[in-house]
DNA sequence: AATGCACGCCAC
DNA sequence: AAACGTGGCGTGCATT
């Protein structure tokens, strides 16, 4: 078989034959071209080739699976179609799990992981049908975007978790070695936890007690006449006790221990030369129903702060951090085209722009009322202020609660590019079913109508939090093509090379939460990457929004260390 | 010994 | 100060 020649190729279909990876080539205004078998060992200089000379739209059922072994090859391509993705936003009710295809009774081969065992015709049959839907739907434009957002998101998903996060393995155990003492043997508490546990149970009377067990602890603190209901530290921190301090110390301190000590580091830091190391998480595009991403592996969601020191750049590096200032309220000011809440974020604190538009006395306030209305607070400080909220920004405030009556109802509710939330799962309708029948107990609808305002709170923010991961989609897609256009493409020799770093040779992402994102970058580049990084979240304001004024301000920071930033 | 759940705390 | 959204995960403890 001679290499693939297609002037006019625009996307390639990648799938599984009996014993072959199948490629097979659309081009514009023409029928599918005769699918292209290869070999495992070929492919990645097959997708290469092509990726080389017509940069296609990469269409295959699950970026998470195919992608890694291209990576692990050096391959790297510009954009792709995931059909599973792709599929669980247009039929959420019927959307494969990811990874659903390993649970087949036979061990899957190298051939079934690089297509995920989708057949080549059914593979381009998928591609159209979800084409079709996106034609069909109501706001195909939108739509079309997510679905490229959420492939570029899988794309940047797999580079990352290749990549790997820097992380200085020495830093961290200074770190862990000043706060908690000496590396213990396995099985020991270090010393200051010790010495912790000592004092705790001298002030509780309590002289074999175990802190870590909460039953024991309660027991300990109400048999010294502490009037507890739980161990939580907050209510902990209310009391006036000689136990109290040393306790929330070791609270505080074993929480490091045993989510970010030295087994973890053991564990999720793989050594590369020296010092250096790498954090490699694993991002689950779409995992969380809003649109977020969900981790697994290593709680890359809740990286702490107390260890943020150990996130270094490599000698001649820098990190380029930034995250996007009040994203959520701003993006509900887009979304409801609501002007003057949009005129209160003009500047680069939203909070204090309400505060300047008179609406509530202080920046806290204003915050708590934001934050109120976006997860339906309806008790405390933010029950009391958030109704000035639905006075003043009446069209932004309309957009939340729309949603919150919408869930109350048991219908869905749809983000602004078209995610849709799930339905109320059959429990909630039975609950509220049996709730109105005649001879319903009291618990019963006292049950059902909790449920029905938690289901409230959940769609009131699914709108707000699903656009903001959004926006994020985009903005990080943005910013990957600028970094490739800054050089961050190319790789370094890989295994097999001699030495130094494996990993890619420009600018490139390395850790993404939410509303943030972290580079690493060539030191000579970092100020580059800082314009990339700024002029990528205008340009996903545009995509989402439009001409609506709406700004989204972020704060950028050039540092060695994570820890230099906040 | 393996599994599942409740608790508690970390992140945004 | 606590209740007000989305998650991951380690630990203790009960169940199987």
């Amino acid at each position: 078989m001679g290499p693939v020649s297609y002037a006019a190729a625009v996307e390639v279909v990648l799938a599984s034959g009996p014993d072959r990876a199948v490629l097979t080539v659309l081009a514009d205004d023409a029928a599918p071209a005769e699918p292209v078998d290869v070999t495992a060992e070929q492919l990645p200089g097959r997708v290469a080739d092509l990726e080389a000379r017509h940069s296609p739209r990469w269409v295959w059922p699950d970026t998470a699976r195919v992608y890694p072994r291209l990576l692990a090859a050096g391959v790297r391509v510009g954009r792709c179609h995931d059909l599973r993705l792709g599929r669980a936003i247009l039929d959420p009710t019927h959307a494969a799990q990811p990874h659903e295809a390993a649970h087949d009774v036979h061990q899957p081969t190298l051939l079934d992981e690089l297509t995920a065992q989708l057949d080549p015709v059914e593979a381009v049959a998928e591609h159209a049908r979800q084409r079709t839907a996106v034609t069909a739907a109501p706001e195909p434009g939108r739509l079309r975007l997510l679905l490229a957002a959420e492939s570029a998101g899988a794309l940047t998903a797999a580079e990352m978790s290749h990549d790997g996060l820097p992380w200085d393995r020495n830093e961290h155990d200074r770190i862990l070695t000043g706060l908690l003492g000496p590396r213990p043997q396995p099985g020991r508490r270090p010393a200051v936890l010790e010495d912790l546990a000592r004092q705790i149970r001298h002030h509780l009377a309590a002289a074999s007690l175990n802190p870590d067990s909460p039953a024991e602890l309660l027991r300990a603190l109400n048999a010294a006449g502490v009037e507890v209901r739980t161990t939580r530290k907050w209510e902990l921190a209310q009391i006036e006790h000689p136990a109290v301090a040393p306790l929330l110390e070791y609270k505080k301190l074993a929480r490091l221990l045993s989510a970010n000590g030295w087994a973890w580091l053991d564990e999720w830091v793989r050594p590369v030369a020296g010092e250096q190391g790498r954090f490699h998480p694993e991002y689950v595009v779409g995992g969380v129903v809003t649109g977020r991403w969900a981790t697994s592996g290593g709680g890359a969601l809740q990286l702490p702060k107390q260890v943020r020191g150990a996130v270094v750049a490599d000698p001649g590096w820098r990190l380029v951090v930034a995250d996007a200032a009040q994203l959520e309220p701003r993006v509900l000011a887009a979304m409801a085209g609501d002007e003057r809440m949009a005129e209160a974020a003009r500047g680069a604190d939203l909070y204090q722009g309400l505060v300047d538009q008179g609406i509530v006395d202080t920046r806290a306030h204003a915050k708590v009322a934001m934050l109120g209305a976006l997860y339906g607070a309806t008790s405390g400080e933010a029950g009391r202020l958030m109704p000035r909220l639905l006075r003043a920004y009446p069209r932004a405030t309309g957009v939340v609660e729309d949603a919150a009556r919408a869930g109350e109802r048991g219908e869905t509710v749809r983000t602004w590019l078209g995610r849709t939330s799930p339905e109320p799962p059959l429990s909630w309708r039975d609950a509220q079913h049996r709730a109105s029948a005649e001879d319903a107990g009291a618990d019963e609808v006292r049950r059902a109508r909790q449920l029905v305002r938690d289901w409230g709170r959940f769609t009131r923010n699914f709108v707000v939090q699903g656009t903001a991961a959004e926006w994020a989609l985009c903005w990080m897609a943005d910013l990957r093509g600028r970094l490739r256009a800054l050089g961050g493409s190319g790789t370094w020799p890989g295994p097999a090379g001699p030495a130094g770093p494996i990993g890619p040779i420009g600018p490139h992402l390395v850790f993404f939460l939410h509303d943030e994102v972290v580079v690493h970058t060539p030191e000579e580049l970092a100020d580059d990457v800082a314009t990339a990084v700024q002029e990528a979240a205008v340009g996903a304001g545009r995509l989402l929004f439009g001409t609506f004024p709406a700004e989204f301000p972020l704060d950028v920071a050039v540092v060695r260390s994570y820890a230099e930033v906040g």
